[in-house]
DNA sequence: AGTTCATTGAATCAATCGTTTGACACTCTG
DNA sequence: CAGAGTGTCAAACGATTGATTCAATGAACT
């Protein structure tokens, strides 16, 4: 009955460990993952220094809860929303502005559910996805292949004539712009001078789709047009 | 006469100083800054442990190092491409693909000046522009800067009728495309099943310039043609 | 030869790291 | 009420962190 009193009961019990994840989330999301110590969560979270340990086991314990909080919503709304994208179309292929949608969407959805500002939301994001020695937990390591492989599909349909290979090339670069720009959108404003203040988030996402849609075709078609004339290879560049 | 014997003299005295520059390149690569302990560092070197602290007077100091050793040349050399560039050309706007190649070419030509091997130096350049509170000592920052200017006025001739807030959004999506592809380059071969082993270098950049280009036009006006009718605005998608 | 000075080495510093312990308070169950 | 289960606390654990000390080394210069 471990779990019994977890479930059911109290307020400050449960209390503590969502403290714990929040405050771990803020701090992780703006000093990073190694730089933070067991201490200053604990001190963050007004807990004591063995409530890490004791709610996760050990420091990775809880980074791997933070990790997984959040990546796999995201993950499984994107797959959810390509399924309805699919259903819709039947066997035909999606517009790359579509799919770009729904691969985007799901981080304005989670970041509402968060008690973390867009901005250290989105770094935290950048963060996680941004480790390439990720030691993510098998079950979001799983839901995010089967994603990323829904996906490639979805994309090698919409880009006829295109080998795999090139799909997930592009698919890479894509995911390098929106991951890159989420994550250092506040740096962004010290460079152009920031002009105009904070963009809405939905003028950054439409920015992504309209970038990230025009280099996955790469002027193949025209996202208005039916997609009739692939046939021929992209033009090549001598570089 | 501090460093009479540094200029002139033996070998064995200044090998140390470089390898632990190398030792700690490496390891920066793969485990990230703040995984590496100054003692891995001089293990690595074979090197005794006060050896950083004396030669670089922290390891604030040897990090600092490695990160101005390849970006400023790498910033340099994109503006003297620039430059020889624009000379070219005079006052008439560049191709999209041109201010592109001078803006990633140059990694092509650290990579072999340094001694490690292409994934981890791709993988050590991603970790120093991915991350977001860079420190990064004031001279490489400000060529950084001036950099970043020349490519935004550059951007902004190839493509009239841009906002400059516009332009500076999507050289950030090209930008995060490139580091985050670079970075992770290994990782996508996980994913696409490997199958025709390492791309080329050049595959890998040429593959980047024409997604970025793609996205940096937007479907304005073809590579090849002269660009005379940005008139109208772009596409608005319903998102 | 003698002197100078940059460099190295072993030993050690205080500080911080993640983790563990055992006592204590509390709630629920029988 | 006794007992088990659950959570919190101060205190301390050994290990490791970046940094420092000081004597020893050795090449360069007078």
């Amino acid at each position: 009955m471990v779990f019994a009193m977890n479930a059911v009961a109290g307020d400050s019990k449960v209390a503590t460990k969502q403290r714990l994840v929040e405050a771990a989330e803020a701090l992780f999301a703006d000093e990073g993952f190694d730089r933070v110590s067991v201490r200053d969560i604990t001190n963050k979270a007004a807990a004591n220094v063995a409530a890490v340990n004791y709610h996760f086991g050990s420091r990775e314990g809880l980074v791997a809860v933070v990790m997984a909080r959040y990546i796999n919503p995201v993950n499984e709304e994107r797959i959810a929303r390509l399924d309805t994208l699919e259903k819709r179309v039947g066997n035909k292929p999606l517009a790359v502005e579509e799919i770009l949608e729904a691969f985007v969407r799901p981080f304005a959805t989670q970041v509402r559910r968060s008690e973390l500002s867009e901005k250290l939301f989105f770094k935290l994001m950048g963060r996680m996805f941004g480790q390439n020695d990720c030691q993510l937990p098998p079950v979001v390591e799983s839901v995010f292949s089967t994603m990323l492989s829904r996906f490639q599909r979805a994309f090698a349909k919409a880009l006829p004539g295109l080998a795999a290979e090139e799909v997930w090339w592009r698919i890479h670069l894509m995911a390098g712009a929106m991951i890159h720009t989420m994550a250092h959108a506040d740096t962004l404003q010290r460079f152009s001078g920031g002009e105009s203040g904070s963009p809405t988030l939905e003028q950054t996402l439409s920015r992504f789709v309209r970038f990230a849609a025009a280099g996955m075709r790469q002027g193949l078609d025209g996202p208005s047009q039916d997609g009739t004339k692939p046939k021929g290879p992209q033009v090549e560049f001598p570089f």
